[in-house]
DNA sequence: ACCTGAACACCGTTCAAGT
DNA sequence: ACCTGAACACCGTTCAAGT
């Protein structure tokens, strides 16, 4: 089957870099895995970076499609809350692991320019989301909320941060629930 | 002068990782900035897990004598805690870095137990001093503020995080901005 | 179109050998 | 006490060679 190869690298590597970061991805380990000699990896991704902004791009897409799914399928605020902050413990649940571009955002100093483009789009995608939700509880216009939304997702984002750097899920459970109480988020 | 070579390895690395990352750490270029060889930082640290433990621990260290200074100086809030998000941002305006322990806690899942048990200890002296500051404008035990601390500590580091990502200061300023603005720091 | 072995300059680590 | 060169198994990358 076509691609087949190419897609079976590219979910290995994200995966891997989740859990060990960019930097704990290799391609002798990765080709291991998908069943090839590293320098065939070459043959998809001429660069560790161009795999990288790969699993990075298609992950952002991926993302926004489910986000904007969410947003038609419902319109509280509460609720369209709550299955954002669950898509982020999602992925603690899942072998400790940071969202890809947290994990890249941390190691961004080390990077290709064309990973820290996709990581400020990665933001820019969250924060128009939140600011869209903020939006439906109040009056005016999205763009009116895009500081509270910057804070929103900088708060979520760090929860996962410390609670995957502490291997404890529930630390990240009584931070969001804290993000709530004080108000932060709706 | 004694301990000399030892002082000037610590340093280097900690600069390093709070910009690269632990695997951006390599003992080659850390020589090559000493002026010794490689074999050699061996010597001092017999892993790099066991330089990274003892960077980290006088990281901790310092910064929890820091924040004390800051408590037996004052005892207002919200100046207080306008001392503890400089903190984190000094931290950026130093070359885009990123705080020592955010950083591991990124890639905790490829490092030794011993560094993984640090990380711990700075999310417990950050949360027990914010707790102390949240304690001084209410009534209480500073342990009532502990989830809120938790909280607070959270935020901040993912501000730091994703300010870090974007390679922005401006946005890490709003980010605190508007957590001040819905109340969750003093 | 897709894959490979071999080479290159890197990496942390070990160790016998130096002073 | 402190440092070193050389070796080891790793790393991403390149490239000529295969099918």
């Amino acid at each position: 089957m076509a691609g087949d190869t190419r897609e079976r690298i590219m979910e290995s590597a994200r995966l891997t870099v989740q859990d060990l970061g960019y930097g704990g991805l290799s391609f002798r380990e990765l080709a291991k895995d998908v069943g090839i000699k590293s320098a065939s990896i070459h043959y998809y991704f001429p660069t560790k970076g161009d795999l990288g902004e790969a699993i990075l791009g298609r992950y952002i897409d991926r993302y926004a499609a489910f986000l904007e799914g969410l947003l038609e399928a419902g319109t509280e605020p509460g609720a369209l809350m709550r299955h954002y902050t669950d898509m982020f413990r999602a992925t603690l649940l899942n072998g400790n692991r940071l969202c890809l571009a947290g994990m890249l955002s941390a190691e961004r100093n080390e990077l290709p320019a064309e990973i820290c483009a996709e990581i400020l789009r990665w933001g820019e995608m969250n924060e128009s989301w939140i600011a869209r939700v903020l939006a439906l509880q109040g009056t005016g216009d999205p763009a009116d909320f895009r500081p509270r939304a910057a804070a929103v997702f900088a708060a979520v984002s760090g929860a996962q941060m410390i609670a995957h750097g502490r291997h404890d899920v529930a630390l990240y459970d009584d931070v969001v629930a804290a993000y709530r109480a004080s108000g932060l988020i709706p």
